[in-house]
Parts: C-alpha cells; sequence; structure tokens
DNA sequence: TTATTGTACTATTTGTTATAGTACACTTAG
DNA sequence: CTAAGTGTACTATAACAAATAGTACAATAA
C-alpha cells in the first residue's frame, strides 16, 4: 500500500491533493531522489480514481521539479527537489499570514491563536509517536 | 464606497467572499447592529457582478443569524451576532491548526512559524494605523 | 406616482474537475 | 519472442459549482 492518500470531500482537487502529498512526502524524507512513485494505473486503482486524475497529478509535480517520468519505466523523484519545496513552503506560510491577518481582523487576541498554535504543534506529535 | 470588496481572482466564490467580508466587518464594528447593508442591485453594480451573486450571499449571511432582510426595506445588521461569529473563530482557528501541522510536516521550526506569524500580525498593524 | 427594496423564479453560460475509452511506443520479465 | 506493464497523448463526455441573464411580484419610501 502506498502513502499516498486523498479525500474525496475536501474541496481541493484530487489531483492537487497528490501533488501536495507527494511533496510532503519528499520533504519528511520518505520518498528519497530516484524512489519509485505508483504508476499511474495501480495508483488509480488504489485510490479507487481515474488514472487520468493521476497522470495530471504527476505532470504537475514533474513540472514542479519533483518527479521525473520516463516512458515504459515509471515516475520517480527528481535529484534536486529543494528548491522547489522550499516554494512550497513559502506558500504555506504565506496561507498562514493571511489567516493571520484574518484572525486578527476578527477580534481574535495574539494569545488565543498562539494556544491554539501550541495545541496543533504538540497534537502532531502524538500522531507521529 | 462600502466596504465590502472582492477578489475575482481568488479561488474562493464571490458569494462565499462577501459572507465572510459582512462577518469579518461586524466582528471588528465597523458594521453594528441595525446598520443597513448596501441594497442587492447597489452593491452589485459597485463591484460589477450579478444582482443574484450578493443575494446568494445575503441569504446565507441571513441564515447564519448575521443579517436580516426586510422587504421593501433593506437588509441590516442583527442584533445577536456573537454566537455566528464565534463559531467564524472556530472555524479560523481550526483552519490555522491544520495549517500548522501541514508546515511542522514540511520539516518547519516552530520558531519559523513563529517569525511569520509575527511578521504578519505587525504587518496588520500597518495597515490599521 | 415613481423609484427602490427584497424575493423568487427559470434558463443559460462558463469553467473546473473527473470520468471513460482508445491508442501508441517502449521496457521488462517470462 | 511474447505478454504484461509502463508513460504519454488524445477525444469525448459527464457532473458539478459558480456566475450570469432576465423577468416578475409585492411592498416601502420619497
Amino acid at each position: 500500500m502506498s502513502l499516498i492518500y486523498v479525500d474525496g470531500r475536501s474541496r481541493t482537487p484530487i489531483y492537487e491533493q497528490i501533488v501536495n502529498c507527494v511533496k510532503n512526502l519528499v520533504y519528511t524524507g520518505d520518498l528519497k531522489a530516484d524512489d519509485a512513485l505508483p504508476s499511474v494505473r495501480s495508483l488509480a486503482a488504489e485510490l479507487a480514481i481515474n488514472p487520468n486524475t493521476i497522470q495530471k497529478a504527476y505532470n504537475l509535480l514533474e513540472s514542479d521539479g519533483i518527479i521525473y517520468s520516463l516512458p515504459a519505466r515509471g515516475s520517480f523523484i527528481s535529484g534536486n527537489t529543494s528548491a522547489a519545496l522550499e516554494a512550497r513552503k513559502k506558500e504555506l506560510l504565506a496561507e498562514l499570514g493571511s489567516l493571520m491577518k484574518e484572525l486578527k481582523r476578527l477580534g481574535c487576541s495574539s494569545d488565543e491563536i498562539r494556544t491554539e498554535m501550541d495545541l496543533s504543534w504538540r497534537d502532531c506529535d502524538d500522531k507521529n509517536e
């Protein structure tokens, strides 16, 4: 079973979830350079979605420099992914920033946010143990 | 000119942006109980979008208890909006939480996040001056 | 009276997402 | 060599949400 998962009820498109999922797996080290990804067809079967959706995700990953694909061979993690992933982190930090601003506009106190932040941080630890 | 604005390039639907915008204005005190909202038609004209989109947003706001509408009169801020807005804050805090978790999975350090957080906080101050 | 208000419709358009199906050239395992 | 599996490239369609277009009605306010 692969490490890639998807939430059909989410508002974010499936192909985008896959893109993010693979990026995260690379960043955490679960996937390293030249590791093979599941084939388009097998991953489609496993996630019970259309192969075209997987292909779309893989295409995006390739144009982002995260993976490379060899016809008749498979798809693999790129050798140099750091730049692309740094960009991904910047994206997420930007999201965090605008969320913060909206919360502040809503009258949320700095302490309130800090509390939520620490809570999530600790909650994340629990899952990793 | 009204305080309500919209970003046509955003992925979040226009009607949802309007809903959030009004909620924020109430929370910050820019809109108080029984204040009149722009009429469906005038706001549509001002934002250069379809009246039906405004109506959809107003309907959602009404079912959320944020506003009330009187036929042939207009739409106005509700008297008791605290419960609904507390819920909105909870929503945003939950978003913040999952964003935090993803950043942590990406290997983002607690300090890195704290820095971004402080930066956004200060940036928000600047705009309000 | 006249203009403006919220409201309620139906129909249509647009864009994105996802599915369905086919086909081709290539590699690998047997 | 054969057969299965690979990425890739198509076209067509379905499904859905979002937004637009247009009309109509009853009530209010100037």
